[in-house]
RNA sequence: GCCCCUGUAGCUCAGUAGGAUAGAGCGGCGGUUUCCUAAACCGUAGGCCACACGUUCGAAUCGUGUCAGGGGCGCCA
């Protein structure tokens, strides 16, 4: 056994993160290039392999230097291979094939050492902190407080939590934000719709009205009103208290549905803070840069130039009666995030705000400047669900009354993981055919079992040993000796390339990347798991090896299932 | 008419800052259980990556065009 002192020796002698072991190759070959051929080399990639038989990692850079510097792209390829090759511990063999083609793999003393590491430790410490000390603004829902919210608006929910939750794991500190619509007209006619109801209630007849809301929840807040405040109110003088009412009541139900998929904001926005005084603020801003007009009938009435800013069409942004449209506290309400100073700000809409966001974008760049909104604001626009019910589209029309609301989906399929991890299986601009039979199937159709199955699997495995953790083989070389299997050589293979693609999932806002690599290493433990037993009687060595490569796997599984929001159950 | 997204295996989808033989799950066919959970594993069949042209040493990936599907084009949000 080695002292701690002498084990962190040996790590720090081998074991580089992923990240910088591959920085170093590059940087490596890439002196060089330059050495060789004495001129300037443009960086040197070096990627994972497309495909394993290859090798762990490959770097093609030499294929577009040969054009520059006139060579062969296998003898740049060589000189790439001797910069490196017996130089890092790190590495098994460098080789040169096809046309130029540089394939890496790894040694095994430093796939054992991750894995040891990770085992001890967790791999989430590999994963590089792009975002420390950097914070990050998610807005996504923003659905206005009138009703329940619907399948699309739970896409939405799920995927800004992931996008979040994705952050937070790169380093980043992750505010969510909710924004609403609580100065416009909707809340009007949401209370008219609840006036409506109370004086159904009461025998009386007033219409629901023109674009109001006909929902069966609305019904039962009337009566709730009712047995409040009694038969008494008048409406339209008591609008006030309607629309607080309802817009209280709609605020408890959305919050319920987002507590179904375990969904909290760290702040609801309300668009009345920004009026009057942040949109007359930006109305000025935009004022000085003769960016509106006055309509020519009406004084009151003013437009935003959108079509001199290469937009096609100039906007309303205020109404003859003073009111704002849509759009104006929206930039407004953005302008206010610039000032609040984050280093990342990421959007969340349905695709049907493609045209709106790209006017708000635009304005933003000509008060701000381009550049600092395109490195700062993501706009993500998902497609659509469609619910699909063995073959068969369902019906979901946002007319009154029939539509699929969220705490139906999940009603429906029964289990807030499986929502989740389904809705995070496409990414986000892809048009989504949701399967309820398969989402509430209890069987091996359903993808999100197979990997709740293998974290549950080694939480089986561990119940049956006592003391794990003094049980992790520290020490890669005898670690190595004893996990010898070609399916316990790829699954440390695989082990290592996980915290470099959480990372670039989480530098895309891609995280429908996750759901593929926990399949990913699902698949390979369950084959190992088959196929080779863990905990072995007679044999405590092998049975210590074999643990340590579980404890990584599961501290692997449990990280990304984190991410997604989805549990990692101990027993199933 | 204009704009956005999509078209990859029977189905649902990954893969698109160009790279070597295009992947997975489900479904099909054939196997595996005295042993840590068979919600698993192993094997096998299945593709002109919508189509055409172009750029490139190299294209599912980039460009142009065509076709097909979804969505959006309010002084609603």
């Amino acid at each position: 056994m080695k002292t701690d002192r002498q084990r962190k020796q040996t790590r720090s002698l081998l074991l580089k993160s992923p990240l910088q072991t591959r920085a170093e190759l590059a940087s490596a070959m890439q002196a060089a290039l330059v050495e060789k051929f004495q001129r300037e080399i443009p960086p040197v990639e070096v990627l994972p392999s497309r495909n394993l038989s290859f090798g762990d990692l490959a770097c093609n850079s030499a294929m577009p230097l040969a054009g520059n510097l006139k060579r062969n792209p296998r003898e740049i390829a060589k000189v790439m291979a001797e910069a490196i090759s017996n130089k890092f511990p790190q590495l098994e063999t460098v080789s040169v094939d096809g046309p130029g083609f540089l394939n890496i793999t790894l040694s095994g003393e430093y796939l054992a050492e991750f894995t040891a590491a990770a085992a001890s430790e967790g791999i989430s410490q590999f994963i590089p902190a792009d975002g420390k000390g950097k914070t990050a603004l998610v807005e996504f829902v923003s659905s206005n407080p009138t009703g329940p919210l619907t399948v699309g608006h739970c896409r939405q929910a799920v995927l800004g939590d992931a996008i979040s939750r994705l952050l937070e794991a790169a380093g980043w500190t992750v505010q969510r934000e909710y924004y609403f619509n609580d100065a416009g007209r909707q809340m009007d006619k949401l209370a008219e719709s609840l006036a409506a109801r109370y004086r159904n209630l009461l025998g009386g007849s007033m219409e629901i009205p023109e674009g109001g809301y006909q929902g069966e929840y609305i019904k039962s807040w009337a009566e709730d009103l009712r047995k409040d405040k009694g038969d008494q109110l008048k409406w339209p003088e008591q609008k006030d208290l309607f629309r607080d009412y309802a817009g209280n009541r709609a605020f408890v139900l959305i919050s319920d549905d987002l507590k179904l998929l375990g969904i909290t904001f760290d702040r609801y926005f309300a668009e009345s803070e920004l009026i009057p005084d942040a949109v007359d603020a930006a109305i000025g801003l935009l004022e000085d840069k003769e960016l509106v007009y006055k309509d020519s009938d009406d004084q009151r009435k003013l437009w935003l130039k959108l079509s001199e800013m290469g937009r096609p069409d100039d906007r309303v942004i205020r109404r003859e009666d003073g009111t704002y449209t849509y759009r104006m506290p929206d930039i407004a309400y953005h302008l206010d995030k610039f000032q609040r100073k984050y280093d990342l700000m990421v959007d969340i809409f349905g695709s049907d705000h493609i045209d709106t966001c790209k006017d708000v974008e635009t304005v933003l760049g000509v008060l701000l400047g381009k550049d600092r909104v395109s490195s700062s604001l993501r706009i993500i626009l998902h497609q659509f669900v469609t619910l699909v019910r063995g073959g068969e589209k369902v019906k979901m029309s946002t007319r009154a009354g029939n539509f699929v609301t969220l705490r139906d989906l999940v009603n429906e399929v029964g289990s807030a993981d499986v929502v989740r991890y389904l809705f995070l299986t496409r990414r986000a601009e892809a048009h989504m055919d949701f399967d309820l039979e398969v989402a509430a199937a209890e069987n091996d159709e359903n993808p999100v079992f197979y990997v709740q199955y293998a974290f549950a699997r080694i939480a089986g495995i561990l119940r049956k040993t006592t003391e794990m953790e003094s049980q992790i083989v520290s020490d890669p070389a005898r670690l190595l000796s004893l996990l010898t299997g070609e399916r316990e050589r790829d699954l440390m293979r695989l082990l290592e390339t996980i915290p470099l693609r959480v990372s670039a999932a989480a530098t895309a806002l891609e995280p429908h990347r996750i759901p593929d690599l926990l399949a990913e290493v699902a698949r390979a433990f369950h084959g190992f798991y088959q196929h080779h037993r863990v905990i072995d009687p007679e044999n405590d060595q092998l049975t210590a090896a074999r643990l340590t490569l579980c404890m990584a796997v599961r501290s692997t599984l449990n990280d990304m299932l984190t991410i997604l929001g989805v549990r990692a159950p101990e027993k199933m």
